[in-house]
RNA sequence: GUCCCUGUAGUUCAAUGGAUAGAACAGAGCUCUUCUAAGGCUUUGAUGUAGGUUCGAUUCCUGCCAGGGACACCA
């Protein structure tokens, strides 16, 4: 049936030549089935009535007429809707009844409605398939070939070794995970790594206090930041260290260095593991300082120039501002290190894109950065891309070590543990971890977000927990299930899920087209509660026969939940 | 000063230029002898401001107001 419709369709569009759509010209429409051998369901019924509204413009002799087929806002508007009666006012009635006289079987139901919009309401047929191919694709579903063959390096999360793992630093994780999930679902090869700070002042900071506290790191970052700041004899030793870190030239500094180092790197294994990140590389400033000062020494006078002895990039010839790339000292910058960061990745991944997920003060950095890498790499032009995000606040305000405002991830992650430990002892860990990506995915990725431990993490309502108990509770009842899953049934209502279900492919593509995981947590969201209306109003487990036609919405449900989740790198625990 | 981002119910967030601006939390009320009540149902309540473009603006453009960030040797 499907194949036999999809024929329909591409005889059609290789006659039509008269379109006149521009948001879905002739070229698009066929290149987008091309594109897409194993026809989606959804994206079958939508192109049926794409089609079907030029056949009937063009049947009226009517021109020049944009118009696009959506889903409605509210469910009871339809399941799909055109403006084209809008756009043609005076003729909206005639294009309405060639469409209600021309529609589908998939179609139940054309009507007209508030101030022109031309609404379709799908058939219990389409639904009934459509519950059938997500039952049928399983785990695939949601999953498709749009990136295939592209391959992507995702750096995200960069802590650095000897300060804390904080919540920022896990913010920047949770949403580079997802960013990569939805890449993955979209066909292409992904691979995540991450960059550390390995030297800087920062780290001659906490190992001076380390050695003023025999060789403790505790809180010796933020005794030596004060230090730093309060005391001028402090500050010398401090600046001292730091040649000291560069020239390997003091054993005590270099013994403190690599245990601190190997410590905080191993504690940051400990955190990536509970945040469900495996990294395919991991960088150091250490070793992309020395590549970037050569790379920058080495494009001197073309790419960049000497000003006050120190070695910049003036920016300003693209519409930017200009940068230092290294100090008068001739020490590499956190821009230099960019640049032999850039080629450290070139030369260990082959990729089509780069992506760089970082908090969004540095966008102004990294407009500069990308451009002076693009000078001395012209065959990555194009091929870099930085994503921001907001910044986690606290309502005192910005987190800060220098007050010891910090609240490092596993602090937070054993707080939440704490409040939902009366509720229940299973699966603490990922229902933990769960809420707290959930607070940071569920907005727009560019806003900040004002923390505050009891209102952000969310353990009822809108939250990480309401979709993974609406989860496990139909792995229960699937697995009480003594009958299969059966879609055959004859069923006169339609459940308002099955008008959500569907729609789970098309979520995943407009979130990986705009990189906005929020689009699915959205969605599923909304398809959670509908769940729990249904399951709060129907017995899905009965004698009666619409019974296993239930069991079928349960299952798809399932698939769609658990696909979502994965996707946005929240657990999924099978009980609660 | 220049550039960038953000202003939506009491609060935290949604809303590919469309229809009656959606949720959640908080407030008021109801709901477990029935598949997991971490659930469901009812209810009060919002687009900073002034213009512009459009058949139609929370969305696009301009001014203003408010908040945040970046802007030469930190990362």
């Amino acid at each position: 049936m499907i194949l036999k419709k999809s024929g329909r369709i591409s005889e059609r569009l290789s006659t039509s030549s008269w379109l006149s759509c521009t948001t879905c010209s002739n070229e698009q429409v066929s290149l987008h089935i091309s594109i897409h051998p194993p026809f989606g369901y959804h994206e079958e019924v939508k192109n049926t009535i794409e089609i079907l509204i030029k056949e009937a413009l063009r049947g009226l002799d009517i021109q020049d007429t944009d118009f696009v087929v959506e889903h409605p806002a509210d469910l009871k508007m339809g399941d799909y809707s055109t403006n084209v009666g809008i756009k043609r006012r005076t003729r909206a009635q005639e294009i309405f009844e060639y469409l209600d006289k021309n529609k589908t079987d998939d179609i139940e139901r054309v009507e007209i409605a508030g101030p022109g919009f031309i609404n379709f309401y799908l058939s219990k047929k389409f639904f009934l398939n459509s519950l059938k191919q997500i039952i049928d694709a399983g785990d695939n579903f949601g999953q498709n070939s749009n990136l295939e063959d592209k391959k992507f390096l995702v750096e995200h999360t960069q802590p650095n070794p000897f300060k804390e793992f904080h919540i920022g630093h896990m913010m920047n994780n949770i949403i580079g995970e997802s960013v990569a999930g939805m890449i993955k679902a979209n066909g292409a090869n992904v691979k995540t790594v991450t960059y550390h700070g390995d030297v800087g002042l920062h780290v001659a900071k906490a190992i001076w206090g380390a050695l003023k506290q025999s060789g403790d790191f505790t809180g010796a970052y933020a005794f030596g930041h004060k230090s730093y700041e309060d005391d001028e004899n402090a500050k010398k030793e401090i600046i001292e260290i730091n040649k000291k870190i560069y020239d390997k030239s003091d054993s005590k500094v270099n013994a403190l260095y690599e245990s601190g180092r190997q410590n905080s790197l191993d504690d940051f294994e400990l955190m990536y593991k509970r945040l469900g990140s495996e990294f395919a590389g991991h960088f150091y400033e250490s070793e992309a300082g020395e590549i970037g000062k050569k790379l920058v020494l080495e494009n001197a006078g073309e790419v960049f120039e000497e000003s006050e002895g120190a070695i910049i990039f003036k920016g300003e010839k693209f519409g930017l501002h200009t940068r230092v790339f290294l100090n008068s000292e001739k020490l590499p910058t956190y821009e230099a290190k960019e640049v032999g960061l850039a080629k450290i990745k070139k030369n260990k991944f082959v990729y089509d894109e780069s992506i760089t997920i970082t908090a969004n003060e540095q966008d102004a950095f990294f407009n500069v950065v990308e451009v002076a890498i693009s000078q001395i790499f012209p065959e990555l032009n194009g091929k870099l891309r930085h994503l921001s995000h907001g910044v986690l606040k606290l309502p005192s305000g910005k987190m800060s070590s220098r007050t010891g405002t910090i609240i490092t991830a596993e602090d937070l992650i054993e707080d939440v543990k704490k409040i939902i430990s009366d509720k229940g002892d299973i699966a603490q860990e990922e229902v933990a971890i769960g809420a707290i990506k959930y607070m940071i995915l569920r907005q727009s990725i560019g806003n900040d977000i004002i923390f505050d431990l009891e209102k952000s993490v969310s353990t009822e309502g809108d939250s990480g927990v309401y979709l993974q108990y609406a989860y496990a509770r139909t792995n229960s009842i699937l697995e009480k299930a003594d009958k299969s899953a059966d879609t055959n049934i004859k069923i006169e209502e339609n459940y308002e899920i099955e008008k959500l279900l569907y729609r789970f492919p098309e979520v995943v593509e407009n979130a990986m087209d705009e990189f906005a995981p929020s689009h699915i947590t959205t969605y599923l969201t909304q398809l959670a509660g509908s769940f729990n209306s249904l399951y709060a109003r129907e017995q899905i487990l009965s004698d009666k026969p619409e019974s296993a036609y239930l069991i079928a919405v349960t299952k798809a449900f399932n698939t769609v939940m658990k696909n979502g989740l994965t996707i946005l790198g929240i657990p999924t625990p099978e009980r609660m």
